[in-house]
Order: C-alpha cells, then sequence, then structure tokens
DNA sequence: CCGATCATGTAACGGGTTACATGATTTC
DNA sequence: GAAATCATGTAACCCGTTACATGATCGG
C-alpha cells in the first residue's frame, strides 16, 4: 500500500484536503512523531491530478494556503477497487511474516466491494496463506535436520503460529460475510 | 532492517563476495523474481567501506570481474550489535500489525549476543508488545463504540489476536534461553 | 498582540528498484 | 562454440523522509 493508495482511500470516506487526510493518516496508522510530511504530501497530490484520479479545487494567488479541496474521480475509484481486488502483494510465497501483512491494508476498504468480491479476495487470501503455511512447515522440517540456530528455528515456528492464526481469522471474516 | 543490516549478517556468519550475499539474500527473504539487485548491492558494498565497517578485496583492472571477498571489520560488529540490541522500530506504538515485525529481523542474529544482553532484549520486546496489545483493546472499544465498519473492528481484532500470540511467543523463547 | 497550529508549498537527500553494460566462467 | 549464469559495475528513476519557507487563523 502505497501513500497514494492510502490517500484514496481516505477520499473515498469524504472529499476532504491535503492536510487534513496527512494528519489523519499519521494518527491512525504512525506514532505521532512527525505527524505531517509535507514532501509526500504534495507530491501525491499533484501525481493523483496529473493521473485524472483527483481532482482539486484551483489554487488562488492571493490566499495562497487557503484549503483546497480533493475529490477522488471516477478513474480514481476504479484505480482503487483495482488495488483492492489485486493480490499479488500477499501472494509472495516467503518469509511473509517478517513483512508487513499487505492484505489487511485492502481489507481496511472492503466495504467499497460487493460481499462476492469481498468473499473471491478472502478465499485467494486463504489459499495464499495455506501455501505460505506449507512452505513454512517444510522449511522448519529442513532447518531441524540441518541444525540451524535455535532462534532460526524459533522464528520459524512463529511463522507457523502466525499463518494459522491468519487461516483462522479469514475463516471467521467470510462466516461475517455469509450470514 | 536496512540490506547494511542484512549484509552486515550474512557476512557475519562468513566472509563473502557481493554477489552471493545478494543471492542469499534474495532467497532467504524475497520471492525469487528479482535474484540480484546490483544497484543497491554495490552502493551498499562502497558506504560499508567508506564507513568503515567491511573491507574488500582490491580490484584488479585486468580482471574486472574477479570475486572481491568482503569481510566485516570490528566497527562493523560493533554496529551491527548495536542495532541487535536497539527496539526503536519495535517501540512504534500503532497499528503495527499492518507492518513488518522488526524484532524478528533482530532475533534472526541473537546468537551474536550474550545470553543477559538476549535476554535483555527479549524483556524490552515484551514491555512493548504489552503495551500494543493495551492499546489495540482501547483502539477496539472506541471502534465499536463509534459503530466503526465492520471490516475495521475485524482488523483491530486480528490485532489483538497477533498481539497476544507474540507476547506467548516470547515468554517461550526466555524459556528456551534461561534453560 | 503573540505564539501555536493550520495549510499551502519547495528542495535536498536516501534507500531501494529497474535497466543496462561488460567480461569471465560454466555447461551443453 | 553458443548460451546461460556468474560477477563486477554505472545510471536513471521512484517513493518516502527531512528540513525549510510563507502566510492565515485561532486562542491566550
Amino acid at each position: 500500500m502505497g501513500f497514494k493508495q492510502m490517500m484514496l482511500g481516505y477520499l473515498l470516506d469524504s472529499p476532504s484536503y491535503g492536510y487534513a487526510i496527512m494528519k489523519k493518516a499519521y494518527s491512525d496508522f504512525y506514532p505521532a512523531d512527525p505527524e505531517v510530511n509535507e514532501g509526500l504530501l504534495y507530491s501525491t497530490l499533484k501525481k493523483l491530478e496529473a493521473e485524472g484520479l483527483a481532482t482539486r479545487e484551483p489554487g488562488d494567488a492571493d490566499t495562497p494556503t487557503a484549503r483546497r479541496k480533493v475529490t477522488v474521480t471516477r478513474a480514481g475509484l476504479d484505480e482503487f477497487k483495482a488495488w483492492l481486488l489485486n493480490d499479488e502483494e500477499s501472494a509472495q510465497p516467503k518469509f511473509d511474516f517478517f513483512n508487513r501483512y499487505p492484505f489487511l491494508e485492502r481489507c481496511n476498504y472492503f466495504k467499497y466491494l460487493t460481499p462476492p468480491e469481498a468473499l473471491g479476495s478472502i478465499d485467494q487470501e486463504l489459499q495464499n496463506a495455506k501455501q505460505r503455511l506449507e512452505n513454512y512447515r517444510l522449511a522448519e522440517q529442513s532447518m531441524v535436520q540441518k541444525g540451524v540456530d535455535r532462534f532460526r528455528i524459533a522464528i520459524i515456528r512463529y511463522g507457523i503460529s502466525n499463518e494459522e492464526l491468519r487461516i483462522d481469522w479469514l475463516r471467521e471474516l467470510k462466516e461475517m460475510i455469509e450470514q
């Protein structure tokens, strides 16, 4: 999830303006420290505009610091939905428990999908998770055989528990939708 | 964990040369696709050398593609150990289950720490984890009260389970060392 | 009125990716 | 001997961070 997707997500919830999006994004996802990252903020807004994914109220030379409301276009919504339905990032096979869990970032906006679309995404992710679990179990076996350092064995076991947790959670998520 | 740390870690296991480190790094942590990222590889090696963290066999104009063995210096080991003992990244308070789990990246090299050092690191991480769990539980309560979208409630509940799993695992890790 | 925060913006930098070039070594 | 892979390197680019500048607005 790039900041671009995060921004589109917030703007779909309600049209807003740069500063407010950034404040909310940081308070939701990050510790309080930096709060507003202007460099990223305004370069991303420029890009969204250039790609036709969002429109901004025109700036005014007389009032250079006035709020400029940003609205997502139809093309912006289409691109966002394409991202929601795309599981490329989640499908990465190796040692994914070291890394962030990209499925959550998409799931956070599943309200923009129809129930069948959401169920489809969850099923894909379930398949990915089962595949990862299988890989980790094989990795653990070969690591134990090779006599790998005990900390590394402990880590792969964490990975296995983590993947089991994800699978349970994904199943509950399916039940939630089906009811 | 930057590529710098990853590289120091591999080189401490055994001195090697650029191409081999990269191959191993990608096969351990990433999917097979790119395999060798020359841009990052050689710029990082240059930097390690410039900072006095590693030395390389001199290059030879006659044999420009000969292997150049890289060895970590004492300063390199010191910097690596400082990174192992530093829990800044892990201490971030918010929605950390969206993100990768930096503690694992350090734990992967805990064999370079003494048992008391490792126990200290694990205890710090346990405190961090308990704090995060508390934060997530409060967040969940307020989200339920506010009537937030059910997918987001589900996500924060995943975060809670995930943190509980981490706490259990950290406790087992302590027991492993203590015996 | 003064300081803090709001709100816009620019510029320099850093880590990492992608793409390319070149020559050596291995494999068929 | 041709093709694939090994092994070194450079250059352009992208996303995100840090730092700074400017003016408006709001609370004490």
